[in-house]
DNA sequence: TGTACATCAGTGAACGCGCGTTCACTGATGTAC
DNA sequence: TGTACATCAGTGAACGCGCGTTCACTGATGTAC
């Protein structure tokens, strides 16, 4: 056992560190100044390298920050699919009440990463394909819950499909593939869709809202109470029924 | 009256000429560029003047980043006010609805003005006290509204202050003065104060999450059936009557 | 009304800075025989 | 197992760039007598 065969080389393994160590060091960069504060150079200083080093692990400042935004959308994905595992099966919402929890701790705790990936786009930054698939991790996480709540009774939509104006069931019904959440969102109503984009709305509304002033800093400050009772609301618009919204646990405050 | 004595000096007036001339070009900028990208150098090269000459007019570059801050919060405000007003009194939704798509149609035709004020904080500046009012324009005038509705029967609460958890009604109870919607929100209710918060929440994360590609872009195209849908489905969640958001017209998609 | 002086918009050069990226190089690590 | 060669991580200097801000200046506009 101890003596297998290493499947890769030395030099690889130094280089998969080195790559890890410079992601790391960016992170912390962007943490701290913001995405447009990125630097090769100061990445390079910090880590006491030469500047021109990087480009042996990446191509531009770009790939880095391509880097930045995946590792930033698999930490929330991450992040909110943990505390969903750790939420009981039960016949409420305390799953999803702790998904959007850990959603939420995660921006507060990653001001700056959230704003990378669910800010404004960096300007000149093309984001490559690559980076869609690691954000539909969060949302994926997400819809699973509700698709479950859907076929549990836990959440019985107000509305059907007939009742949506038409353009709007037209808009839902081309969504699929790229863009929307892919392959997850077969076999969802279109009411169900609607409702599930209007729930993502009022969260990344309410987390955008306290991360970047807009909502007063005593709701804020609450300990997520507002929060919690904000997103109780929503589930209960969104047609979860109230003795399973009443039933369901919320994580301790942060 | 043609010969009304001048209040002001033609070198005053030329002052105010170029004032604007700078804040303008600056916009552009922006609005190009975005808000990290805005410069002093470049708005003096496409004014055709020294870069040190601007120092006669704002004495720093956080100085007039702040006027395109508080240009901006007065230009969505002036947006959503003129929307309202340019809407029928009646005892239906059609301001409320008039106002967010005024809201939603200037930040899709303001990308990057909308990212500089209701985005992450640029990096490195820190805004002074003077946004205050100008960032309250747009939550005044829809809580103008609300109140309206409320003392209409449009809007009825559909929880009492007493079913809000306690952490929730302290925390509410506490919001007044700057950081809240000053003045204004005398005289509501802890439970309508939650439900504004709420709408505003919802509002602003449907837009980001347009702007800024979190949402599917079918959605989007939908020439804002969506979040019409979607404004009116918060609507009847915080309380306002069926049949006055049946009645509430929209308007015509952009 | 005319003159002397003060104000101040705008210039142009310079400061010191940090940036992304390229390039020729060195020396250690890996590989094929 | 030993040697010759190829690979490639990392260096250090240089490129050309744009940035915010300062400073001594000039000349036109305004003001007080």
């Amino acid at each position: 056992m101890t003596g297998a065969v290493p499947t890769t080389t030395w030099r690889q393994r130094a280089r998969d560190a080195t790559t890890e160590e410079i992601t790391s060091v960016a992170r912390e960069l962007v943490a701290r100044d913001g995405a447009a504060g990125l630097s090769l150079r100061a990445v390079a200083r910090t880590l006491g390298m030469a500047p021109s080093a990087l480009y042996r692990y990446f191509p531009s400042r770009d790939a880095l920050l391509t880097a930045l935004i995946i590792e930033a959308y698999d930490s929330v994905g991450q992040h909110v699919e943990d505390a969903i595992a750790a939420a009981p099966r039960d016949q409420t919402c305390t799953a999803i009440l702790a998904g959007v929890h850990a959603f939420r701790s995660w921006a507060l705790s990653h001001p700056h990463e959230y704003g990378l990936i669910y800010g404004p786009p960096v300007p000149g930054y093309i984001a490559p394909a690559d980076t869609e698939a690691p954000a539909m991790r969060t949302p994926k996480a997400l819809l699973v819950l509700l698709k479950q709540a859907l076929a549990n009774g836990v959440v019985r939509l107000p509305i059907g499909d007939e009742e949506l104006p038409e353009p709007v069931r037209e808009a839902l019904g081309r969504i699929e593939g790229p863009g929307g959440i892919e392959g997850i969102e077969e076999g969802l109503s279109l009411a169900a869709k609607a409702a599930a984009h209007q729930f993502w709305g009022m969260l990344m509304g309410m987390v955008a809202g306290e991360l970047f002033c807009h909502m007063p800093p005593q709701l804020t400050a609450s300990g997520g109470a507002f929060f919690d009772f904000t997103m109780r609301r929503a589930l209960l618009a969104m047609g979860a029924t109230p003795t399973a919204v009443a039933a369901s646990a919320s994580p301790r405050p942060a």
